[in-house]
DNA sequence: TTACTGCATGGGA
DNA sequence: GTCCCATGCAGTA
């Protein structure tokens, strides 16, 4: 207090900052409220490094009190060492080398965060002297880092440090001088600040309580404070982004110091050994979720979130026991990031997320950026080019040169690089995270969940809470309870972010996995005697089976005439269908010699029960029947990309049979190929196979989707067709005029209707008798439809793959295997399942099956497929 | 020819 | 419609 001399004319005296010394300047000390940092001589920056400035500058100032647990004097009064001391619940004071000491033994994870963050910092501003605070907030805007920091009881001493805060700052001076300190201190450390629950909670306390201006002109929004960087950045002048945090915590909080409605605890260790600053910003989130949330950085405040999930840093215990090593440095998780094929690959440039970028990156004003030293979680330093292209009206950072790192790490595209900070060291730590490190189950469920971004880092974090959800809860961690807790916890692996589709698809393994999974839900039934609890997630009804559900043959579940619940199963052998009583819980392979209930149907040789027309009406209502189809394909076809067919001739039957359809060409989405999280029609059926069923008649949005996708895929590609059409017949007038003369066509229509004499070409071609065409690996397709089907891919396409003909196609199909026998019965209501439930056709018929075994009879009714599958149609 | 650099493109959120 | 970002690609060394 007494040290400080104006602002002002530390920017242009010569001499030292402290008042009270006559030495010139030479060094930096503490950031100024201006963002600046007061420079300070050799022997003052020293004993402000030492934590010795106030012992000797302030020996005679107000604000000494004695650490409660050792006794030591410690200045409590000033901003210089504002950082030495924390404030105990019950009141008194700790030095910060004994709050390290007690919060590692005292520390209690399942302590909610406000009582960490919040109490504290309470109690802390009620020890401020009113001069500093209304200096600090009544002085107007008040500089990012300082105002917050006063109320920081976690943030070391050091971090005051502009050395040890960044390397950037020592890294780049030049980089420095050319933006205001301010506007660095900001970039970097507001999000620190920003999240940091002690910090952002105790100035909005404070503020509050101590009237301390909080401006209407504030809203919430503009807390933001990493979407703010840019802006800020052209505006230095606008230092009191620090303070709008505040405030727009103030004002969302409602006032209330435990934004979860905690009532304040008067406990709360305030330091740890080890922090979780990604967490803490949790413990001032006014909403009621914040508690589940899982790893969320800083600069992801009060649920407004700046950095998508997939950035969220996602550390585990030994992480961050290996970051940290043995020290005792604070960790502050920064963001993490799945790597990309270009991030991975030789070209050495790691793309960085640009708000993750923008937060705790220093700025960079010019492309070329600047060198960032980053230390690898083994301790060794890289130096990277931190720069930025400009894109679009925007930028795009890099970190270049980091190919030397990802080799030495052995990382490959999939594999996850976490940024961290140490604190009080500052230093940026570049960890990894293998992908193949992720147990299997871990795996299974984050692909399960990767849909899309956001919620499925929700979902993961609800798959499996404890590790992070007891971080958040507590905010912050001993050392010591983590590596109690390490043998339990095993991190799942980042999720397979929305942006990385691409890789995910690449991804033989997770692919697998996740057909695995699908095939699997198939499969499940719940536990005999037992009522679901249904769940609404997104509008749709999930069941919940407390107990585990058993895995099984894929049967039919229906009423016969007497009103008895029974089932229908499918033999493996024979295809034929057999009743059996409703409970009856069969193995995943069954076949008629199995049947104990029906001795007279215990044999294959015996006749099917059912008639084609009952089968019919039963399949819409089932969804395991494809399943077992699917077995039978996979006696003749192993490949997995079946089932992207069968969603498709789902959709494509549900579609048939709305006729009612709009015309008009909606907005759609790509189908995602079903990848787990997939809210489609396909996949969000219940594991048990009862629940919702969605009829033809179906209206909701997931059916309404599907049909909307299917008639705008079936729009572009008939569309695209009839242009590649076009020209195809152009250039055959003109090239091959003689050979056109040959052919049938009568004309160069363009018209793709069913009629069309090239898709009899294409038939012809299709309805090759060996069987094994049908699923030539030459086929793009399989011998199936494919609803994913990508526009670059759609020139494979037959002429007649139309939709008309394609209708009239599966109409045609339909009708000749329910005229058939048993095999194809089976087929032919797999695919009439999919007139009034899609996802049930999508589970596993074999359109490889059907191909071979309809076309030898009907070929046309598979023209469309096989024109599809035949490149050489086009 | 290869590697690097910087920008453009386009899919997806 | 905007923004992000993975990747492509042309220009250059």
């Amino acid at each position: 207090m007494s040290a400080a001399p104006s602002t002002s004319s530390s920017s242009t005296s010569k001499k030292c900052f402290n008042s009270d010394c006559v030495d010139f300047k030479s060094r930096k000390g503490w950031r100024l409220r201006s963002g600046e940092f007061a420079e300070l001589c050799d022997r003052c920056a020293s004993a402000y490094e030492e934590g010795r400035f106030c012992e000797t500058f302030h020996l005679s100032a107000t604000g000494w009190r004695c650490c409660d647990s050792c006794g030591k004097r410690v200045h409590c009064g000033c901003i210089v060492s504002i950082h030495a001391f924390t404030l105990l619940d019950a009141g008194g004071i700790e030095c910060m080398t004994c709050a390290r000491k007690n919060i590692v033994l005292t520390s209690n994870s399942a302590w909610p965060p406000s009582f960490f963050y919040n109490t504290p910092l309470s109690e802390r501003f009620k020890d401020l002297s009113v001069k500093s605070w209304s200096q600090l907030a009544g002085s107007g805007p008040v500089p990012w880092r300082q105002a917050p920091s006063l109320f920081n009881s976690s943030i070391p001493h050091s971090e005051l440090h502009p050395r040890n805060l960044y390397e950037i700052d020592r890294l780049n001076p030049s980089e420095r001088s050319s933006a205001p300190s301010l506007e660095k201190g900001r970039v970097e450390d507001f999000p620190d600040r920003l999240v940091n629950g002690s910090l952002k909670l105790g100035t909005r306390d404070i503020l509050e309580n101590g009237n301390a201006g909080t401006s209407s002109e504030e809203k919430p929004g503009v807390c933001l404070g990493i979407s703010q960087h840019p802006v800020l950045k052209e505006d230095p002048s606008t230092p009191q982004l620090g303070m709008a945090i505040s405030f727009a915590s103030l004002n969302e909080s409602n006032g209330q110091i435990g934004g979860l409605g905690t009532p304040l605890r008067q406990t709360a260790p305030p330091l740890l050994a080890k922090q979780f600053h990604g967490n803490l910003h949790n413990g001032v989130d006014s909403s009621p979720d914040t508690q589940i949330r899982i790893g969320r950085p800083r600069a992801d405040a009060r649920g407004r979130s700046q950095l998508l999930p997939r950035y969220w840093p996602r550390f585990t215990d030994e992480e961050l026991q290996q970051i940290s090593g043995n020290s005792n440095s604070v960790i502050t998780p920064l963001f993490e990031k799945m790597l990309s094929a270009s991030d991975a690959g030789r070209i050495g440039r790691l793309v960085l997320p640009k708000k993750c970028a923008e937060a705790y990156f220093p700025p960079i004003s010019h492309p070329e950026g600047l060198p960032l030293k980053v230390q690898d979680s083994k301790g060794k330093e890289w130096v990277f080019q931190f720069r930025f292209w400009p894109n679009n009206n925007s930028r795009m950072y890099v970190l270049e040169g980091v190919t030397p790192c990802i080799q030495n790490m052995r990382l490959q595209a999939g594999d996850i690089v976490t940024f961290s900070r140490l604190e009080p060291e500052g230093k940026l730590v570049m960890g990894f995270r293998k992908a193949s490190t992720a147990p299997s189950s871990d795996l299974d469920n984050d692909t399960s969940k990767a849909g899309n971004g956001v919620s499925t880092n929700g979902d993961v974090e609800l798959v499996d809470p404890s590790p992070w959800s007891k971080v958040d809860k507590s905010g912050y961690i001993a050392k010591e309870v983590l590596e109690a807790k390490s043998s339990i916890k095993k991190r799942k692996s980042s999720t397979l972010g929305s942006k990385s589709k691409r890789l995910r698809i690449e991804n033989e393994d997770m692919i697998e996995l996740k057909l695995t999974w699908e095939e699997a839900q198939r499969l499940l039934r719940p536990p005999p005697d037992h009522v679901p609890s249904v769940v609404m997630i997104e509008g749709f009804e999930f069941e919940e089976y407390e107990d585990a559900p058993i895995l099984g043959k894929a049967t039919i579940f229906a009423t016969d005439n007497l009103g008895q619940k029974i089932q229908w199963v499918q033999c493996e052998d024979c295809f034929k269908w057999r009743k059996l009583p409703a409970n009856a819980l069969l193995p995943s392979k069954w076949t008629c010699s199995s049947n104990s209930w029906d001795l007279e149907r215990s044999l294959c040789s015996a006749a099917q029960e059912l008639t084609a027309e009952q089968l019919e009406d039963l399949l819409p209502s089932c969804n395991l029947v494809a399943a077992s189809k699917k077995m039978k394909a996979a006696k003749q076809d192993a490949e997995n990309e079946a089932l992207e067919g069968l969603d498709t001739l789902a959709n494509l039957a549900i579609l048939g049979e709305n006729e009612a359809l709009p015309t008009s060409s909606q907005a759609t989405t790509k189908h995602p190929r079903h990848r787990p999280g997939c809210s489609c029609i396909v996949c969000i059926q219940p594991p048990s196979g009862k629940g919702p069923k969605h009829k033809q008649t179906c209206t909701c949005n997931v059916c309404q989707t599907v049909k909307r996708r299917f008639k705008t895929l079936m729009m572009k590609r008939e569309k695209k067709q009839s242009e590649k059409e076009a020209e195809t017949t152009r250039k055959k007038q003109q090239e091959t005029l003689p050979e056109k003369l040959l052919d049938d066509d009568p004309s160069p229509s363009t018209n793709t209707g069913s009629s069309s004499p090239n898709k009899k070409k294409v038939v012809s071609e299709g309805s090759d008798d060996d069987p094994n065409r049908s699923k030539s690996s030459t086929s793009p397709f399989k011998g199936q439809i494919d609803l994913n089907i990508q526009p670059e891919r759609e020139e494979e396409l037959s002429p007649g793959s139309d939709c008309g003909s394609m209708m009239k196609m599966l109409q045609d199909a339909r009708q000749q295997m329910l005229s058939s026998d048993g095999d194809n019965i089976s087929a032919g209501n797999q695919l009439l399942a999919g007139h009034g439930m899609g996802e049930n056709i999508s589970n596993g018929i074999s359109l490889g099956t059907i191909h071979q075994e309809s076309q030898k009879d009907h070929p046309s009714a598979f023209s469309m497929k096989v024109s599809a599958s035949s490149p050489a149609a086009g």
